[in-house]
DNA sequence: GAGTTTGAAACT
DNA sequence: CAGTTTCAAACTC
């Protein structure tokens, strides 16, 4: 009899707890943001964990959301949100490295009691029905526009703010307020709060007009405490001014706030955390806004117009509140829900802003102090994120006010398979990206259900777990569509038991479930309670991590059946351990061990298969906009690239990829650049002729034609060995994965000329003039191509639809090009390099950590090449034939034609 | 359903 | 890291 044992202590003595990057570039229902790619790859210089972030925000399925850079920019330093509020609505607590705070006077922290770092400022919990309760994922983002014209409109809507009380009832118990700094300005009258940083009151005439809906500490805590947050940029500082201080009279107006201060936070996160190193104090004020459903009907006499102002709110608070999930930088809190406090304690840093859970929305306002797993950060540029985790070392818990619910990231279908090594690395990992991302896109369409039918039943507002994790975040997530009791205490219960596995080494940010409904809002910072509910809650995530969610994602797979007999469903040979899930009854498999019952085992085991390859659970297909041109076939026709591909790609020699042997075939995806098939003839898409190949077959067609002495195969090697770079290949296989791809998958022309065989991507641009949807790095191959196509390439009068005249100068100038780039001539060794057969060294990787990862010179080359190239948007200028390297390479062309 | 083929995964 | 072995799915009969 086998036992797991053996093999878990094997794998526990070899697993690794580094880093997991669990990448999927994309979930098989996410397209990856070109715009974002682009933005996530501008910079070249990435670390590793950044490139992994990046692969992670790139798989997120999100649009790059250009909105919120166009919102008013925020200061993140002093948003610290000084905000006045009726006391009985005070709930949050803001809890900021005392160092910082004590360094401008401030003596709150001194009254909280019981931490000596930290401080406890109250802080506003804006609580908002909104009343719309519409807003799929497809309103995730809210038009910038529509938001102006809404900030325009709030004055209309001021009747609302008489509904505020009612939804602060609502929403929440009065906390008992343990901090005595605080100041309730206007007391019991929610209208006409002003939350205002004291130099900008005066300033702000806008601001008369507005209800505050917060409250805030006393000005003077306010003046001390904004010292202390001073930062860096000014230019934040002043747009902070402009609008931080919005305030609103209505909840919408309130939402709108809370967006335009995430937007701008978002926006100007990168730049400063970048900026400001380990030194930066993130942001601190988080304002939670939640949209509940219950909004309109509490404040029923909501106007249709603001109903749909609401919506619009609602979009943009739930782009906020993701926002504000990754703002945690630093900060390990305790947040009690109800009165959520947040509690950091890092000695070195001024905390970040906690956010508050929303009760019923269970957005995740949690800051993760590593950034990592929210799709805030995929929206952070990589260097936000690197910076932020560089000084967010301490782990963070977030849950919500429901009950247990954690914060979330990210959306993730219902019952759509949970990549189990994004749960189960998470805890050892350092981050869990799959999971994140799910989680974020799956928060924007259970939101809507929340909103739609919430109640405050904490249990069955379950609806994610998110925790960070010293190593990293565990992220976790119910299925909020499975709300049937048993399901939610199930779910629950999990919670509450998973303590033990997850110990992350500092203070959480903690919430309780129902009980904090109840429980006061104490000041208290970490009690021995706090600390229980803690270690609860990473039992319930450490269950979630590796039950829950593996159950139920068998469950929704459903057809995952696995007839394993001697891996013990412990390999990738397994289907159903390959595809994150539990084993079900309905396999045939032998010595499972694959089961829930062994679910130590079998995260010690996908732990050592991601030691190995990080990637290995990550998703095979991913879809993106593919920058491969169109296939020629051997009839000449064309074939529509696919819009997903395999990561990896095949290797498929006998079955021509026409059996579901292959793997793309078997995807229903066209075969790549990536595949080393041979004799691809994949029905979904023919792996696109190699530049080598196409190369060789020109030369065949050319030369043979001049020098008939030579045979095929001396024309064949002459033709290679002469044009073609080794690495070509390489290079197309970067191309295909740069971040600005583009989809053109449009038909192609059904008839092409031999010339335009031979060099299809150039063809294909010439047939397609008017489209703007060139790749980068097809510009590259264009540019690079053999001299046999590059001619063409550059004849082309509308080639600027090609490549950038920019973009080609700086390429043309960058003295890291390859030198098989630089040399038309090529050894036959490194022909060799570029063999369709070759295998690959590095696992499959996402566009970024690809290239990052890479420890192939060529490709080390190539890659820098790449990026140069990559940035490049399509050329607003038309092509120009003047560039030196142009036309020599024209003249080049010429000769060579003449030659033959 | 048994046997074969195939290619990914794992191993050396 | 290239070659080999193992493995289980896919396929054939």
């Amino acid at each position: 009899m086998e036992s797991p044992e053996g093999d878990r202590i094997k794998v526990l003595s070899s697993s690794t707890p580094a880093s997991s990057p669990a990448v999927p570039v994309s979930s098989g229902n996410g397209h990856v943001s070109p715009l974002f790619n682009f933005l996530s790859n501008l910079s070249p210089i990435k670390s590793v964990k950044a490139a992994r972030y990046t692969q992670r925000f790139s798989e997120t399925h999100f649009p790059t959301p250009p909105p919120v850079f166009r919102t008013p920019r925020l200061d993140l330093q002093r948003e610290t949100s000084f905000f006045k509020r009726p006391h009985s609505q005070l709930k949050d607590y803001l809890v900021f490295d005392s160092d910082k705070v004590d360094e401008a006077g401030t003596d709150v922290h001194g009254q909280c009691g019981n931490r000596s770092n930290a401080l406890l400022v109250p802080c506003l919990e804006k609580e908002v029905h909104c009343c719309s309760p519409s807003g799929g994922v497809e309103e995730y983002l809210t038009d910038p526009v529509e938001v102006e014209d809404f900030t325009n409109s709030v004055d209309s809507h001021v009747q609302q703010a008489n509904n505020l009380h009612r939804l602060l009832q609502f929403s929440f118990n009065a906390p008992k307020e343990t901090i005595p700094k605080v100041n309730y300005a206007n007391d019991g009258n929610s209208e006409d709060y002003m939350l205002m940083f004291p130099d900008q009151a005066k300033a702000d005439p806008p601001l008369s007009s507005l209800d505050l809906v917060e409250t805030a500490v006393d000005q003077k805590d306010t003046e001390r405490f904004d010292g202390s947050l001073e930062l860096t940029s000014k230019n934040v500082n002043d747009q902070v001014e402009s609008n931080l201080l919005l305030v609103s009279r209505t909840q919408h107006h309130e939402q709108y706030m809370a967006q335009i201060s995430w937007n701008v936070k978002w926006q100007n996160a990168g730049d400063q955390l970048n900026q400001q190193s380990s030194s930066c104090q993130l942001p601190k004020s988080f304002e939670r806004v939640k949209s509940y459903k219950g909004c309109l009907e509490s404040s029923g006499s909501a106007s249709e117009g603001s109903s749909k102002e609401a919506t619009l709110q609602q979009c943009g608070t739930r782009r906020h509140l993701q926002f504000e999930t990754a703002m945690t930088c630093k900060s390990t809190a305790t947040l009690k829900s109800h009165s959520s406090h947040i509690v950091t304690e890092d000695a070195d840093n001024l905390k970040i802003p906690v956010s508050f859970t929303d009760l019923e929305s269970l957005i995740p306002s949690h800051v993760e102090p590593r950034g990592v797993s929210n799709h805030m950060e995929a929206r952070s540029s990589d260097q936000t994120i690197a910076s932020w985790t560089s000084f967010c070392p301490s782990e963070f818990i977030r849950s919500t006010q429901h009950g247990g619910t954690l914060s979330m990231s990210g959306p993730i279908p219902s019952g759509t398979g949970l990549h189990l090594n994004s749960i189960s690395r998470s805890v050892p990992m350092s981050s869990d990206l799959i999971l994140s991302n799910k989680l974020a896109g799956y928060m924007s369409s259970q939101e809507e259900k929340y909103t739609s039918g919430h109640n405050n039943n904490l249990a069955k507002n379950l609806n994610s777990c998110f925790i960070s994790s010293a190593a990293g975040e565990l992220h976790a997530h119910v299925d909020n569509n499975q709300q049937d009791d048993q399901g939610v205490e199930e779910i629950s219960s999990d919670i509450f038991q998973s303590t033990d596995s997850i110990k992350p080494p500092c203070n959480y940010l903690h919430a309780t479930l129902s009980e904090q409904q109840a429980a006061p809002c104490e000041g208290e910072i970490l009690t021995s309670e706090s600390i229980d509910r803690v270690e609860e809650l990473n039992q319930c995530l450490h269950n979630l991590k590796t039950s829950t969610f593996r159950k139920r994602a068998a469950e929704s797979e459903g057809c995952k059946r696995c007839n394993c007999r001697r891996s013990k469903c412990l390999k990738l040979y397994c289907e159903c351990f390959a595809a994150g899930v539990y084993c079900v009854d309905s396999c045939a498999c032998e010595s499972c061990y694959n089961k829930p019952e062994y679910e130590d085992t079998v995260t010690d085991t996908r732990q050592q298969i991601e030691s190995r390859n990080p990637l290995a659970f990550a998703p095979k297909i991913v879809k993106h906009a593919t920058d491969s041109p169109a296939n020629v076939l051997e009839d000449g026709n064309w074939t529509t690239p696919a819009s997903a591909r395999h990561k990896r790609g095949c290797n498929c020699k006998k079955s021509k990829c026409l059996k579901k042997y292959c793997e793309c075939y078997q995807a229903k995806v066209g075969c790549s650049d990536a595949c080393r098939c041979e004799d691809c003839n994949n029905s979904f898409g023919k792996k696109a002729e190699s530049m080598y190949q196409r190369a060789e077959r020109w030369k065949n067609h050319s030369h043979c034609k001049v020098d008939t002495t030579k045979t095929d195969t001396d024309c064949s090697k002459a033709g290679t060995v002469k044009q073609f770079s080794p690495r070509w290949e390489e290079f197309a296989d970067i191309s295909h994965l740069t971040p600005l791809s583009h989809s053109y998958s449009g038909a192609v022309a059904p008839s092409v000329s031999p010339r335009t065989r031979d060099c299809p991507k150039v063809s294909q641009a010439q047939l397609h003039p008017g489209s703007n949807l060139k790749s980068s790095a097809n510009h590259l191959r264009w540019r690079y191509s053999p001299m046999s196509c590059t001619p063409q390439l550059f004849e082309n009068k509308d080639a600027h639809e090609l490549s950038s005249e920019n973009t080609f100068t700086e390429i043309r100038k960058d003295d890291d090009i390859p030198e098989i780039l630089k040399n038309t001539s090529t050894p036959t060794k490194e022909i060799k390099a570029c063999s369709p057969n070759k295998k690959r060294v590095s696992p499959p990787q996402f566009p970024s950590q690809e290239l990052m990862s890479s420890s192939s010179p060529g490709l080390r080359s190539g890659r820098k090449f790449i990026w140069q190239a990559v940035p490049s948007f399509p050329p607003l200028t038309p092509y120009s034939k003047s560039k030196e390297g142009i036309s020599q390479m024209e003249n080049d062309f010429e000769q060579n034609t003449s030659d033959h």
